[in-house]
DNA sequence: GCAAGGTC
């Protein structure tokens, strides 16, 4: 066969290693974007993408829309003008190829990338897909000797998932658009889509929660011997329970109990894990972590970033990798001891997670220089678990004095550090260590017993790293998206930071109760369920893309009848939440407008929950309604909604005369 | 102008 083989990965950094692995080449440049060029047996070319270089877009104008077509995405997104040299480097050197290998990575949305730039320059029936799943010399060269026909099933499934995802985000969006214009004759951008909306929902959820929350009494009573908290604090109802307890604070010594504690090393960073570290340590939002990450991959300074894996590569050279660490004068004590109390024979405490195609991060021995100190943390993050991976479990001695007090058990727990194992090395989630004074087994002792009268707590609201994780253990969302998909929501202004806490504005809340009401479906975690089980059996060949797509316009259609009615009610109502429009009948605690007994839906939830936890204080404290209503008022814990009723109930003509 | 998904 004549001419060069062309094979496509998905990004410079894989194109190397690819390159390198299978003969000597040679990089060359084109439009600022390097390939190479090698021979092995046959001329290879191989040249990067920049992940996806194409993108959906719509044929024509209108609402609703479904028709699309695959465009270069420097065309269709701003912020992709990067792209472009990428396809004119790909489209010069493919005519005269006689081969395309798609050698991005082995997941749909790399059979995605290769199908579409081989479909647009190449040819289909002169391609084959290369699989491997790691980047090591071995397993590139054993999968270009085993190279595929190309994987039509994950192509399509790939396919599948951006028309789908398509077709519900730019219509569901375009309904909130359209409603909003046709109230008010203005444009505002509105968005929805399958990760985005259920996360917004969520976040809204907790928001009502918090702002409706009314706190419940009760009576702690805290026990301490010889200056030491007792565990556990015991929670009454009613004073006089507490004050029984209290009646007698005798305590009796009925063993102490001296074990050794072993904790493992923690797991290797996935991009998640990471992302909630930097954020509990530094404060770091997820999507700054993760650019940083990036910038230190683009750098060379660690490994691909953008993974859900807690395993290193099978063959990770650990050696190589600590000597190039301990470069860093502040490691080289750290190096050094783990070279010690290893030996040299390094294995990972890797963790259950996964990834189709990138393993967990690691460094990649390369000394760092000029970081900024932003960097310099992340940086050390990722050093110190590395280290902290490959060392010994940490062991504590920990004393259990068990103490009877009116026939109940409590325990003081001292804490002793034996043998810092990983700790060492990454010592940000090490436990406390805490020194106990001596107690005799059968010692009597006087316990000093506290009561209080306390308040329940309301629900902690998220920060940008806890949606994050939440994203993650719905299962929605990718590495890759989820800090972007929250930024959305924060451009769009349905969220908002007060310090590290996100709030819901007045707009988010507006906009998660409509698509409630009308694509009940998009607000829910579990129309990715059902594209991942339409993906699965296109995958099996038991369904076929076509039909998938069809009946999800069929569908879209329909919904979409039932929502047009009712068009400029919703537009009226987001009107309402942005402020800019005044409601007929408006609530009578806030602007809102009225659903349901002059009370907007946050106000009307707060008086419910009142009302509903009313009882348990008349039975707690013998409080009046106007005493309780009162007390609520004055509460840190009392979210502002239900003060707000609150303060409008003693208002009322009832409580005034 | 809107999604979610790649990556610079
Ligand atoms: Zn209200």
């Amino acid at each position: 066969m004549k001419g060069h083989i062309l094979v496509i990965a998905e990004k410079p950094k894989a194109a190397e290693k690819i390159a390198n692995a299978l003969g000597k080449p040679i990089v060359k440049r084109k439009y600022g974007v390097p390939y190479w060029e090698l021979t092995n047996g046959k001329k290879i070319v191989v040249v990067p993408a920049a992940g996806h270089l194409f993108g959906l877009a719509p044929l024509g104008k209108g609402f609703p829309v479904f028709d699309y077509e695959w465009r270069p995405l420097y065309e269709i997104e701003k912020g992709a003008s990067h792209t472009k040299k990428y396809i004119a480097l790909i489209s010069s050197l493919s005519p005269g190829s006689s081969l395309y290998v798609n050698a991005c990575d082995y997941d749909v949305e790399g059979s995605v990338i290769g199908y579409i730039i081989i479909e647009r320059f190449g040819d289909p029936r002169r391609s084959k897909r290369m699989v491997f799943h790691a980047l090591t010399p071995d397993e590139i060269r054993r999968a270009w000797n085993s190279l595929r026909p190309l994987d039509w099933e994950m192509i399509n499934a790939g396919l599948a998932r951006h028309e789908l995802d398509w077709i519900w985000g730019i219509n569901v969006s375009r309904a909130l658009m359209h409603a909003y214009r046709v109230a008010t004759g203005k444009s505002k951008s509105l968005s929805a889509g399958r990760v985005q909306s259920p996360t917004l929902k969520e976040v809204v959820e907790r928001e009502l929660a918090v702002q409706c929350f009314v706190p419940e009494p009760y009576f702690s009573v805290s026990l301490s011997a010889k200056g030491v908290s007792l565990e556990p604090t015991l929670k009454f109802e009613t004073k006089d329970e507490a004050d029984h307890f209290i009646s007698n604070c005798l305590g009796k010594v009925v063993d102490v109990i001296v074990n050794d504690e072993r904790l493992s090393p923690p797991h290797p960073f996935n991009l998640p894990d990471l992302q909630m570290e930097a954020a509990r340590l530094y404060g770091f939002s997820p999507s700054k972590t993760q650019s940083i990450a990036e910038e230190l991959y683009l750098d060379a300074y660690i490994s691909y970033p953008r993974t859900n894996s807690q395993k290193y590569p099978k063959d990770l050279d650990y050696a190589n990798i600590l000597k190039g660490i301990a470069s860093v004068p502040q490691y080289r004590p750290l190096t050094k001891a783990l070279f010690k109390e290893t030996r040299g024979r390094f294995s990972p405490n890797n963790g259950p997670k996964d990834d189709p195609a990138h393993p967990a991060i690691y460094p990649t021995g390369k000394p760092p220089k000029n970081l900024s100190p932003d960097h310099m943390k992340v940086y050390d993050l990722i050093v110190r678990r590395f280290m902290a991976t490959l060392a010994s479990e940490s062991v504590y001695e920990v004393t259990k004095v068990v103490i009877e007090v009116n026939g109940q058990t409590f325990k003081a727990v001292g804490r002793r550090v034996k043998w810092k194992g990983w700790t060492l090395y990454y010592p940000f989630s090490a436990p406390q260590e805490k020194s106990l004074p001596s107690f005799t087994k059968g010692e009597s002792l006087q316990v000093k017993c506290t009561r209080r009268l306390q308040y329940t707590k309301p629900p902690e609201r998220y920060t940008k790293a806890k949606i994050v994780k939440w994203m993650e253990r719905v299962g929605i969302g990718t590495e890759a998206t989820r800090a972007r998909i929250v930024e959305t929501l924060f451009k769009r202004g349905y969220l908002k930071n007060v310090g590290s806490k996100v709030y819901a504005t007045d707009l988010g809340i507006g906009v998660a109760l409509v698509l409630s009401k009308f694509f009940p479906e998009i607000v829910s975690v579990e129309l990715t369920r059902r594209f991942e089980e339409d993906m699965k059996k296109i995958m099996m060949g038991v369904e076929r893309k076509e039909k998938i797509v069809e009946e999800a316009k069929k569908f879209m259609r329909m919904i979409l009848a039932k929502y047009k009615p009712h068009m400029r009610e919703v537009g009226e109502y987001l009107a309402y939440s942005l402020g800019e429009m005044e409601p007929p009948g408006r609530c009578a605690v806030c602007w809102r407008v009225a659903e349901e007994d002059g009370l907007c839906v946050v106000h009307k939830r707060a008086r419910d929950e009142l009302y509903a936890k009313y009882p348990v204080w008349r039975r707690r404290l013998g409080l009046s309604f106007e005493e309780y209503l009162k007390k609520v008022t004055t509460l840190k814990q009392a979210g502002t909604a239900a003060k707000e009723v609150a303060k409008a109930l003693l208002s009322e003509p009832t409580f005034k005369g």
